[in-house]
DNA sequence: TCGCTGTGTGAACATCCTGTAATCCGTGGG
DNA sequence: CCCACGGATTACAGGATGTTCACACAGCGA
């Protein structure tokens, strides 16, 4: 819903290419676009591409020489999942087909404008990335509690809190919010979705609705934190002795491995907290 | 077998175009690939290519004057996940970046050499199929249910649970899920192929026939859980006590199944998986 | 200290969401 | 032409969730 055209997300992309002029142009386009981008002026192994877990792969086939069509097949191969696209100056029909067909994902002919060559590894790597379903957000850790997105659900020594979507959105927030205080004002816009309407309680209400059901499950910490005419904070703090022990982000806590099936990519990553 | 080169499952596509001559030389190379295809001189209402179930879609904007963008635009919406190759003389490089970023996979600029066209197709489909089918191939066994992507169909005990095509397909995306928990749009959106109508309740009433034969068939299983707000998740959980023990999804059924079919492979396959 | 404003709490109330089941439709076989 | 079957729609009911209120309490400045 939010992106309607563009990539929103930044990709992380490599140029293989040997013309300098070109690259600086586009490379100074990635830029400006917020995208991680290799430039590199010879050819690369494959081995390297598969370390590099690029979005997507811009190559000119002219630097390989004879060398051109094994390579593309072998990262084409290799690679099954890299969004690649060919740019190359002069090329037949057939030579097109041939590259098409072992696997590359479009072939642009240069001259070409820069920004049409972005659009069209954006276009690759929509395309890609529509299947790639698991893509979700990473888990984080805070005390007792670890917040799954691919779960939609809040999990405390293994086992669901049962927070319901709301909720959940709220934590997530403010868990993403990194240690960072969040006015009631941001909150509201971007879990509601729209303005907040003057004398608008929900917020409160529902940072009461969390903090009871964190207490029911892990009752040696404090989580969200008020921020007396301000907002609201997120972090994890123990309780009872007095001083702030910001262990913030600590995800010490062994988590157990949920109630949840064994989410392959829900590698816990802890928060870095910071005040 | 029969293609030497090309990708070829035999895709079904529509090719929107008004330029008789490209078309038959077009239609008849399609016919040799063996793939289905339609071909349709004038403007295809988006409805209309909704109920085609296509592989692929070629169009020619010209054919549609002023109401080309908003046309592109709905198509890319409603069937995110159709491949639309835009087939149009004369463009400017504004226009072909318009295009792809409204959703566009391909711009190809007529004139241009069938082959080449179809090998865009190719490179699409492929693009789009990698993630799709990518799961689909192995068995996923949970509880005392199999789901054989290869027979279309899901067994208990060994002996098939009658799914239609629809309900197959719907486990079959819950499963592969691996115990994440999927939204009703991405799921009407995966098996239905379109986007989902407000207020369409279609996910909501299979899930209740495929808890029903389930049930049925293993009635000591909780197979697919609603997660109010959000969707739906698959896993298998033995169903008396209020305690969840999440023998979940994909993974090898191990402590499961005492009269539990097969799943001889138990690894689970993973979405990133290659072929 | 007083008083104002902001926040915590609990409950009532309005809505939305889901389970369930019946009905309608188009397709294909007999 | 009728029937069986899968799938799409719709209606309804109960429960879950979100919103709003009134009141108690806490922070802060005069």
């Amino acid at each position: 819903m939010t992106d309607t055209n563009s990539a929103a997300a930044p990709l992380r992309v490599a140029v293989s290419d040997g013309d300098s002029g070109f690259v600086q142009v586009l490379t100074k386009r990635l830029d400006r676009l917020g995208w991680e981008h290799v430039v590199m002026t010879g050819a690369v192994p494959v081995d390297r591409l598969v370390s590099m877990r690029l979005g997507a792969f811009v190559v000119d086939l002219a630097l390989l020489g004879s060398h051109a069509w094994p390579y593309l097949e072998r990262v084409t191969t290799e690679l099954p999942a890299l969004p690649v696209i060919v740019c190359t100056g002069q090329s037949t029909v057939a030579q097109r087909v041939r590259g098409l067909r072992l696997g590359a994902d479009d072939w642009v002919t240069k001259p070409c404008h820069p920004e049409e060559l972005i659009a069209r590894v954006e276009a690759v790597a929509r395309r890609r990335r529509h299947a790639d379903t698991a893509s979700a957000a990473e888990a984080v850790a805070a005390g007792d509690i670890e917040i799954r997105p691919d779960q939609f659900q809040a999990f405390a020594h293994g086992r669901s809190i049962d927070l319901t979507r709301r909720e959940f959105e709220l934590v997530q927030l403010l868990a993403a919010a990194d240690g960072r205080v969040l006015e009631r004002e941001e909150i509201y816009q971007r879990v509601w979705g729209y303005t907040m309407a003057h004398g608008d309680r929900s917020v409160d209400v529902f940072v009461r609705k969390l903090r009871s059901k964190f207490q029911q499950v892990s009752s040696d910490w404090n989580y969200i934190h008020t921020h007396f005419g301000v907002g609201y904070r997120f972090a994890a703090e123990r309780a009872l002795d007095g001083a702030s022990e910001p262990v913030a982000a600590g995800t010490e806590a062994g988590i157990a491995a949920p109630t949840a099936p064994s989410a392959p990519d829900a590698a816990p990553k802890s928060l870095h907290a910071f005040a």
